[in-house]
DNA sequence: CTGAAAGCGCTAACAC
DNA sequence: GTGTTAGCGCTTTCAG
């Protein structure tokens, strides 16, 4: 397999004898080229399997086709749900994906979009770290950029994402309306926004009934913790009758472990999950759960971010809050001694 | 927010009255430099935040640093482990990685090719469709690529992926170890390398017990095609007393059926599952599955086509074929009537 | 040690 | 209708 050379204008106006410019011209559709010789040019072009050079062209001011997508796991179904809303979207118009992981490391993602701004990418959608390294702020606004799901003040006021706060507020109403008051929470960190929102939408819908301790945090994507600390709350005196989770991982960890000590659901716990994978469906008495219209908020921010590279938009400040929906299953029920 | 132009090699040497070559070198470090105007330059590029324009390098016939990934669907959690190893692995090597879908349609597997051509990616790895354009086969010898997980004879030697018939093999095998005989297989559309492989893996392990009627074929990623078939292989009047799966979404439709109509596992029935979705530990009495290694598979890759990219390595053939384990949980049981 | 110039592949002015 | 020329940003001769 002799990895031959790329063929080049140049090969293609040399064997017909016609000089680059008319070749150039000819493959760009140009109306001064007779339909003779534009005939004859797509003929040799595709014989020779003439690709064009992109980089050539961008050196001539061409626009880059390529967007980057910067999310903290691909693994992670938000974001590889986001990423397939993306390149679907992109792909139609054209647009190609260069996909970075950060790992929540800032320093890594500064690497990352140190390299899309060495390709010259010309957009770029981004789920921020916690705290991006002030060099990447600086570095995002050489390019048109969009924050997607996370937000962080410092990277400008383009954001399409889930209203987090109405998401947690849902899912806890539900079980206040059931009469629980004993509602534990299981959500990330808090130097997160989304974190923070979701905490603030599950304080918003206890109100009064607020305890403190029954909110956990936890480090992020650590399902461990959660199974750890759903085993230790509930061997509390005073255990919670309910619990709501506030991200994927957290919710996993909590299922995992109560399906592990065969805890009674949602006979001696109620529960209400965050997002839905598929085997959300299949556990216990299938948990009712909050769905995240994740593909939809992509695909809007892909539309917008198209949006502004085709035409020559304002770049006035642009947020959208989508909300979820509650998906009733059977892991929630009345508190014991409830009608 | 004012897109400011990019700063340029010669934006730096105005400022230092020097010429671009001499910046040029200062930036790559070259040995005739004077210590004092590499400094001064070094200087001067951080302050403007000078980033190289990889296109011009390229041009000059700088390797490119990108390498294209084409995958069916991201959202897939083969592929989405898969891209994790990938940017993982590439990534630590300064590579970025090109994110493309073919959602299976050989169409646009071209299409998302030919762009990647046109990008000049280093180099591509590649889960190809069932049956690729012939135009891909021929776009493909343009650049090393390697094919991951699936195969495609067309599409050359180079190949990282699962012992599909080893798996299969060893999951029927534990069932007819507990006694089974009449063991149904949900497998995809036999167009593919990997769903051919599986099948065989099967047969081998059923040998004479082999019932042509118990094999199952379903539609690419159909889930639910997998719900209606054990449903009514459940229904006849000889139904299997085992079913072993060779697909995720297979599997995940099996359970969804067996979960929905409480059918009692392993009682009636024992269930060998393919990969190990988070899902799976908690569904019912926990499924035995076949772990797969596909993170390794997949960094195994990244590491051969590093290798290739870097030095330069003969292009002889290369095959990894890797095999699956045995993740026991509590689907399965020795059959009715056995010891 | 540094500068001038050429050229990668392509397109857009500017000829004819 | 087609050819010639210039230049995008960078590296790399070749001069000094």
């Amino acid at each position: 397999m002799p990895m031959q050379q790329a063929v080049t204008t140049r090969d293609i106006a040399e064997q017909l004898s016609l000089s680059v410019s008319t070749v150039g011209r000819a493959l760009a559709n140009d109306s001064r080229i007779s339909a003779q010789t534009r005939f004859r040019v797509e003929q040799k072009a595709a014989e020779l399997g003439y690709i064009g050079n992109q980089a050539a062209r961008m050196m001539r001011g061409a626009p880059s086709t390529v967007v980057g997508l910067v999310v903290p796991d691909i693994r992670n179904s938000f974001y590889s749900t986001a990423a397939h809303a993306l390149t679907q979207s992109m792909g139609e118009q054209g647009y190609q994906v260069m996909l970075s992981e950060t790992g929540d490391d800032r320093n890594s993602e500064l690497a990352k979009v140190k390299g899309m701004v060495a390709a010259r990418v010309a957009g770029v959608i981004h789920v921020p770290t916690p705290n991006p390294h002030p060099d990447t702020v600086r570095l995002l606004r050489q390019v048109p950029h969009v924050q997607l799901l996370r937000k962080h003040a410092s990277l400008g006021d383009h954001w399409f994402g889930i209203d987090d706060r109405e998401v947690l507020r849902t899912a806890t109403e539900h079980l206040r309306r059931l009469g629980h008051t004993r509602i534990a929470y299981f959500g990330g960190a808090p130097n997160l926004s989304t974190s923070r929102d979701r905490l603030e939408g599950y304080l918003e819908a206890m109100g009064e009934a607020h305890v403190p301790d029954l909110v956990i945090h936890m480090p992020p994507d650590s399902q461990e913790a959660a199974s750890t600390a759903i085993a230790e709350l509930l061997k509390r005196s005073d255990p919670p009758s309910a619990v709501v989770t506030a991200t994927v991982r957290a919710t996993q960890g909590v299922l995992l472990e109560l399906a592990a000590h065969r805890i009674s659901v949602p006979g001696a716990l109620s529960v209400v999950g965050f997002g839905d994978e598929p085997g959300f469906s299949w556990w216990g008495p299938g948990l009712t759960t909050m769905g995240l219209p994740v593909h939809e908020v992509a695909t809007a921010c892909a539309m917008w971010l198209l949006g502004r590279l085709g035409g020559n938009e304002p770049d006035s400040p642009y947020i959208s809050r989508v909300g979820g929906f509650l998906v009733e299953r059977g892991s929630t029920s009345a508190r014991k001694g409830q009608s």
